[in-house]
DNA sequence: CCCCCCCC
């Protein structure tokens, strides 16, 4: 038995009417080119019929749609099929977002119902195809401002099946021609129907993260740019301006606020460096238009989290992009680091996190956030966007394009509290983040020197982490030392003014005292237990390390200054201490550098 | 067209 179609409701749609679950059959699927051949996920274009008239839709891929592909595979696209369908009708293109198979293509012998003709638009005579009537007037949203009026309401029966939450009806439709009047509400569609295929839309959406304007200069070329997160009920997306669209731009763009976004070019997100979650990101060009929302729309979400629980970033990949909440059980002191690439020094903190999955993980703060933070008083942070490490096991970054929410007002932030409050402050909880300073530990990576060549550490651009345990082999103990600026953390060299004090041009002053420092290298072998029997005559895997301060004064048993002193009183026992360091075992935490 | 986000 057949199930009958729903006869002009592919017109009805296009000129602005609902249907709640019209039933069409599928007369022809077209897989699209991947939009982003990283990503396995498949776009198709359908050729929908509803017996009287056809039309191209697009599927949405961010739905769980696409396993509805599976009945009907690109090798049988002729057949036919037809769906029960919950369809949003957007600017000239009908986006599928959820699909119910009503009959097979068997129960119609596989063939077509009817004598379906292309949809053309309201008016047939001369509209060549279904975006034909572009050429009709748009909205023109300089001139349209915002009244409140809503336009055609979508009523989308079926929830998008996300962790979003309900797919609001606010969405409009735009650009028919019919029911548009000059000078209306600008008509928006949602940011989940946005595609590359379609380059005229309008998104009503907030602005949830701004972030500062930023240069780059490298092969490509040079430039400038700013990102922010956009929101609205039916999902989120990046978008980036460049250049001349900074200035246009930047200073319109207020966090928080609700703005019409008109045109821009869509291209594949790269997920390696957000948890936007959509597939698609969008560039800013010289068509985008950009206007605020006048009133406050309070059906226009704020920002969007995806929250993980900390026991499960410990099955998630490293190097992601997750979203956190917990409580902050305790926080460390500010350190002063100084970033090896550009020498620049920042604030940071480390801070511990818990939640209710019963588990600790540690997340570092930078910069104000960490001069800022404090942990005393417990309270809940979330973060979107922290960048998951396998430092110590696991452990969080709340990075420059991260949301970062103290005591956030959401339902999840005051059930944590509660939980906190009640029961988790006095339980006792499992780190899933190894400690500082332990040698052990899950995750470290012990190696070889032989395995460091072979495993090629270090020739990356980032510099690779292991543990080995090693033997000095020489100390070398010439150019070791040297005067520093007396002033703490400051370890700059000094000059000796030749008058009994010492400049550092570091700190611009001039000093009565300098202290020594240790800058050391090291000829050591790299033993495992069982690589060492056989090999411990074989000295082809030896390395020249270089010690720091600390390290250097461990591995020689003396401090700095103790050790300049000696220096410059006994010579044979400063020798000596050099000396007595060879053969000494020790298990060493290494940084091997990339891209030298 | 960025995608650096630091340190252990």
């Amino acid at each position: 038995m057949a199930a009958q179609l729903s006869a002009g409701a592919i017109a009805a749609i296009m000129e602005g009417d609902k249907r709640d679950k019209p039933t069409f059959q599928i007369v022809a699927c077209k897989k699209m080119v991947a939009a982003n051949p990283s990503k396995p996920g498949d776009r198709y274009r359908l050729l929908l019929s509803d017996g009287n008239h056809n039309c191209s839709v697009m599927l949405a891929t961010q739905l769980e749609l696409q396993s509805h592909i599976k009945l009907f595979p690109p090798k049988s696209c002729d057949s036919s099929y037809q769906l029960h369908l919950y369809i949003h009708c957007s600017y000239q293109v009908i986006v599928i977002l959820d699909a119910t198979v009503v009959a097979s293509a068997d129960s119609v012998n596989n063939e077509i119902i009817g004598n379906p003709k292309l949809y053309q638009g309201s008016s047939t005579s001369n509209q060549p195809t279904p975006q034909g009537n572009q050429s009709r007037p748009v909205p023109n949203n300089k001139m349209a401002s915002p009244s409140g009026k809503q336009g055609f309401q979508s009523n989308i029966q079926s929830p998008v099946p996300s962790s979003k939450g309900s797919f609001g009806g606010n969405f409009s439709r735009v650009g028919t021609g019919l029911n548009n009047n000059m000078g209306s509400p600008p008509k928006s569609q949602p940011i989940s129907s946005l595609t590359p295929y379609q380059n005229r839309w309008t998104i009503k959406v907030r602005v949830t993260n701004k972030s500062d304007i930023r240069t780059w200069s490298n092969s490509r070329g040079e430039g400038k740019l700013f990102s922010m997160d956009l929101v609205d009920q039916s999902g989120e997306i990046r978008a980036t301006a460049f250049k001349d669209q900074v200035d246009k731009f930047y200073d319109v763009v207020e966090k928080g606020k609700v703005y019409f976004l008109s045109k821009g070019t869509l291209k594949p997100a790269n997920k390696q460096y957000t948890s936007i979650q959509n597939d698609y990101e969008l560039t800013f060009n010289s068509e985008t238009t950009m206007m605020p929302c006048e009133e406050e729309d309070s059906t226009i979400p704020n920002v969007q989290f995806d929250f993980r629980s900390i026991t499960q970033l410990q099955d998630t990949n490293p190097d992601t992009m997750v979203d956190v909440i917990g409580v902050a059980k305790t926080a460390g002191e500010v350190q002063k680091v100084t970033i090896k690439s550009s020498s620049r020094e920042v604030s940071k903190r480390d801070v511990s996190l818990v939640d209710d999955s019963g588990k600790v993980v540690n997340m570092t703060l930078w910069g104000k956030e960490a001069e800022g933070f404090d942990a005393s008083v417990h309270p809940v942070v979330a973060v979107k966007g922290a960048r998951l490490s396998s430092f110590g096991g696991r452990s969080l970054s709340v990075l420059m394009s991260s949301i970062f929410q103290i005591n956030p007002d959401i339902p999840r932030a005051h059930a944590l509290k509660g939980w906190y409050d009640s029961e988790g402050c006095r339980q006792e909880l499992q780190s899933i983040s190894e400690s500082r300073g332990m040698g052990g530990g899950g995750s470290t990576n012990w190696c070889t020197f032989k395995e460091v060549q072979e495993q090629n550490l270090g020739s990356g651009e980032k510099p690779d982490y292991f543990t080995a345990k090693a033997t000095i082999l020489f100390a070398k103990k010439e150019n070791s030392m040297y005067m520093a600026c007396p002033s703490e953390s400051c370890n700059k060299k000094v000059i000796e003014n030749g008058d009994g004090t010492f400049r550092c041009e570091k700190c611009n002053k001039d000093y009565t005292e300098f202290q020594h420092r240790l800058l050391r290298r090291f000829a050591v072998f790299a033993t495992l237990d069982e690589y060492v029997k056989c090999n411990v005559a074989d000295l082809t895997d030896n390395q020249w390390i270089t010690c720091f301060q600390e390290t250097a004064e461990a591995i020689l048993g003396k401090n700095a200054n103790s050790l300049g002193a000696l220096r410059e009183q006994d010579d044979a026992a400063f020798n000596q201490v050099f000396q007595d360091a060879v053969f000494s075992d020790f298990i060493f935490k290494m940084r091997l550098d990339g891209d030298m």
